[in-house]
DNA sequence: AATACGGGGAG
DNA sequence: CTCCCAGTATT
């Protein structure tokens, strides 16, 4: 007889977190501290989850919000579609399903932004749905304790342990269980040096017995990064400055930032100098009064080499459309990517 | 099936 | 440095 299902439920029992998304079954609330917590750990999502509820108790408050406030209040989280889908989600709620969440796992992944993992949790937390909710921490326990070695982001990793997580479900309480399942993946089966001296299930795990831990799960894809070089304008206009919105698919949808040229290569400081007809002036000809040194961003597909150039610009008629101007002391009510904050900080006062 | 999408923390 | 986190959308 296998205990490794009711040891896991035990184990939670004693050592669960006390985290402030667990004490609800509100669909809106646990469907927030999904998408915040999607490829974020605890720890760093917590708080962006308080503010978050704090700002928008209830999906009438989200929807009811512009987009710009909510993303200020993503700012810094990452992976910013999580919020601009967040907020398209909620109104199409509000507007189209009478501000009613559905109500069974067909009906919630439709939504945008949420796939087969948060349908899982939500169905089964919300609403004590049978579905199996498997993200990376059970990816890596099943992995480890049936000892299976498919890679994990795999096509036919997806099909396999879903059969597996979905036998091993109990009829009542799948919520609880799904839970306990990943906080035991989080707090004792880590992915480097897990608990396995003190583990309730080391004696019937595979990887254990085989000793196998540090080799499961197997992952194959790694991802390469490209190189890219940004060059900021931080325009001096008086008591103003000029900023951009990101659109377009790229990094940072919707964010904004300062007047941006990129370029291929990295440029030096006398070509940043002898810049002409850079096109977001409007043929406005710049004193260049500062360069930074270049900021080194790493993200997980990309490599950004940013220097914030600070430049005047005497007597400004409009520069082109794209950009606008404001108060340099309100940069801080729109949202920006951590890069730019960054920027800022170094910069110290304009 | 492959790739893009952020940022942070652990080792 | 590398790995990976309560993954999803797009191509």
């Amino acid at each position: 007889m296998n205990q490794f299902v009711p040891q896991i439920h035990l184990w939670y029992n004693r050592n669960f977190r006390d985290l402030p998304w667990r004490n609800t079954h509100d669909p809106y609330k646990i469907w927030i501290s999904e998408i915040i917590l999607q490829q974020t750990r605890v720890e760093q999502g917590k708080n962006y989850y308080l503010n978050f509820i704090n700002r928008f108790p209830s999906l009438k408050h989200l929807a009811g919000a512009s987009e710009n406030e909510v993303l200020k209040l993503w700012q810094g989280l990452g992976y910013y579609s999580r919020a601009r889908n967040l907020h398209q989600t909620a109104r199409f709620i509000q507007n189209e399903l009478q501000g009613k969440f559905p109500e069974t796992y067909e009906d919630i992944i439709r939504l945008k932004g949420i796939g087969p993992y948060t349908g899982a949790a939500i169905a089964s937390i919300a609403f004590g749905l049978p579905y199996p909710a498997i993200d990376g921490n059970v990816y890596r326990v099943l992995s480890r304790y049936f000892g299976i070695s498919t890679p994990i982001d795999s096509g036919k990793a997806k099909k396999e342990f879903r059969e597996l997580a979905s036998g091993l479900l109990p009829p009542k309480n799948p919520g609880f269980h799904n839970q306990a399942l990943m906080e035991f993946g989080a707090l004792q089966c880590t992915p480097k040096s897990p608990n396995c001296k003190n583990c309730p299930v080391a004696d019937s795990c595979f990887a254990y017995s085989e000793k196998q831990v540090e080799e499961l799960p197997v992952k194959e894809k790694r991802t390469k990064q490209r190189k890219r070089y940004f060059y900021y304008f931080y325009i001096d206009d008086g008591k103003f400055t000029w900023l951009e919105k990101r659109t377009g698919n790229d990094i940072w949808k919707n964010l904004y930032q300062f007047p941006l040229l990129e370029s291929d290569k990295e440029l030096t400081d006398s070509e940043i100098g002898n810049l002409k007809n850079i096109p977001f002036l409007n043929g406005h000809s710049a004193t260049v009064n500062k360069i930074s040194k270049p900021v080194k961003h790493i993200l997980s597909h990309q490599v950004i080499f940013a220097t914030l150039i600070h430049v005047e610009i005497p007597s400004i008629k409009s520069l082109t459309d794209n950009l606008i101007k404001v108060e340099k002391n309100s940069i801080s009510d729109f949202p920006v990517p951590r890069l730019i904050e960054i920027l800022i900080k170094n910069a110290g006062d304009f």
